[in-house]
RNA sequence: GGCGGCGUGGCCGAGUGGUUUAGGCAGGGGCCUGCAAAGCCCCGUACGGCGGUUCGAUUCCGCCCGCCGCCUCCA
């Protein structure tokens, strides 16, 4: 059984399901105002990481991510493009999801978005009026925490802490400046829905609770996010659900953020770099890799130096495939998903394989579970070495079947040649065998100078990319 | 100010109270090869500082130093 991290009570421990089998799981996406940035697509690795081990475990994982669709960002940007603010949300989305689909994450099967569930929230407010849990200012609604129970739970403080350490506000109609909006009246130009309220627009923080609860229900399994969700994003979602007499997320998983020179990547700092920059410099594996060579809540560099460094560590797996017929190893879930397979278990190594589940359920320890198929891919090279190809690719496959319960495929080289370059590899056979050795190594510059990496091999000159 | 995290060998980055090492990258030596490449084998004896607990601490405790984060939109 996987155990992770639950912020909740700040404490690695079981993930219990509330039924068997089946894992549903919340993640808060994008508010699409802009591209996503590197730290977004960590973000995304990291979830994709879990939900692909939950399936290789046999389980039935519904995912849920949001899109915020309405928010002040949005307002903003469309205002400065002098765009709508639908077709800003609608622009930025479209480039999230490409930006998702480069990096291998699989999409979640629902993904909600603010504006669809407009009533839905109202209706929440309205709720939480009723139950005195909230009241009205001239500029909103906003939700009263002194009334919550447990409110800093996942701040990890005590409200009167989280108090202490509030900043002033300016704001003097709400009564505690730790009290957040639920329901945002509109001003003179902005987009807004009809409400008890008059006019408005929902706060951040209602969708998740709103949506999640829909899609997914009471009670539902794990609600994750990056460490600066934890409060106030989710602590004031799970305020709101509380105050509504709801129960919510049963565990909760933060992941940490991408620094650059040990400073955390935000928007806000500007220091953040774009996932379609990213993607455009290098295999989106190697990304995947960086991500996974750490623990997802540690910080990781993200530079061009641990970039190359990953891209080689990857070239060592994808010399696996080229070695043994291991490339592409994926197998589809019931809703058609290509996720890591499960082949026969005489097929692959138990032991290792034991070890990989080990790694992973221990809070998804994926530096170690990744230490554990290097480690396959030096005994599978041994193997075959020593002549023993059936146990070389009895191993080689293990890496490739764990490889892929992380998201990770190994590639064999291109191999799409050209016929210039075919003749010259002919022609470089041909040298060797009658060992004519200068021409040989002739042709082999002439290769490399086409951007071939050149090989010899039993059966003569290999060429790959 | 409140709360939390981090400091590991050239670099990235796990982990553990003690006997045999995470893993990757880079580097050195060897094997293989016509030469390479790929691959295999061997090599580095690291854990911020000062105390304490202990037979023994990088691993537990305390203090100190340095770095970072949340408390405001943020993956």
């Amino acid at each position: 059984m996987l155990r992770l991290h639950d912020t909740a009570t700040g404490t690695v421990r079981p993930l219990e399901l509330r039924n068997e089998g089946e894992v549903s799981m919340y993640v808060c996406g994008p508010t699409v105002y802009d591209l996503p940035h590197i730290g977004h697509g960590r973000a995304n690795l990291t979830f994709d990481i879990l939900r692909r081990y939950l399936s290789f475990t046999g389980l039935r994982v519904h995912h849920v991510a949001n899109v915020t669709d309405v928010d002040d960002n949005i307002i903003k940007r469309a205002s400065e493009l002098g765009r709508t603010e639908p077709d800003v949300a609608a622009e930025f989305e479209d480039r999230w999801w490409e930006s998702m689909d480069a990096l291998g994450d699989l999409r979640p099967q629902d993904v909600p978005h603010a504006t669809q569930y407009i009533e839905d929230m109202v209706a929440l407010v309205g709720d939480l009026m009723a139950r005195g849990m909230a009241y009205e200012t001239p500029d909103g609604v906003y939700l009263e925490v002194s009334k919550v129970d447990g409110y800093g739970l996942l701040a990890q403080q005590s409200l009167e802490s989280l108090q202490a350490g509030a900043r002033v506000e300016a704001n003097e109609d709400k009564r505690s400046p730790l009290d957040f909006a639920l329901w945002k009246k509109a001003k003179e130009g902005e987009p807004s829905w009809e409400s008890p309220w008059g006019r408005g627009r929902p706060g951040w923080h209602t969708e998740c609770v709103v949506m999640s609860l829909d899609l997914l229900g009471e009670g539902f399994d794990l609600h994750g996010g990056g460490q600066d969700l934890m409060f106030p994003h989710h602590e004031n979602e799970r305020a709101q659900a509380v105050a509504d007499g709801k129960a919510f997320a049963r565990h909760w998983m933060h992941h940490g953020w991408v620094e650059v020179e040990g400073t955390k990547m935000s928007k806000s700092l500007g220091n953040f770099s774009t996932l379609p920059d990213l993607l455009a410099r290098c295999d989106a594996r190697a990304y995947r890799l960086l991500v996974l060579r750490a623990h997802y809540r540690s910080p990781i560099e993200v530079t061009p130096e641990t970039l190359a460094d990953a891209e080689k560590a990857l070239a060592r797996l994808d010399g696996l495939a080229r070695r043994f017929d291991v490339a592409e190893i994926l197998a589809r879930t019931p809703d058609g998903y290509v996720v890591g397979g499960t082949p026969p278990a005489t097929d692959i190594d138990p032991g290792a394989s034991a070890a990989f589940r080990a790694h992973m359920d221990d809070d998804l320890d994926t530096p170690g579970a990744l230490a554990g198929i290097f480690e396959l891919v030096t005994a599978a090279h041994s193997a075959a070495d020593a002549g023993d190809e059936g146990e070389g690719g009895r191993l080689a496959r293990t890496a490739a079947v764990l490889a892929a319960a992380l998201g990770l495929s190994l590639r064999a080289a291109d191999t799409v040649v050209d016929t210039e370059s075919a003749q010259l590899v002919a022609e470089r056979d041909e040298a060797r065998r009658t060992r004519d050795f200068g021409r040989a190594d002739a042709l082999r510059d002439e290769l490399v100078a086409r951007g071939w990496t050149v090989e010899d091999t039993a059966s003569g000159t290999a060429i790959r990319r």
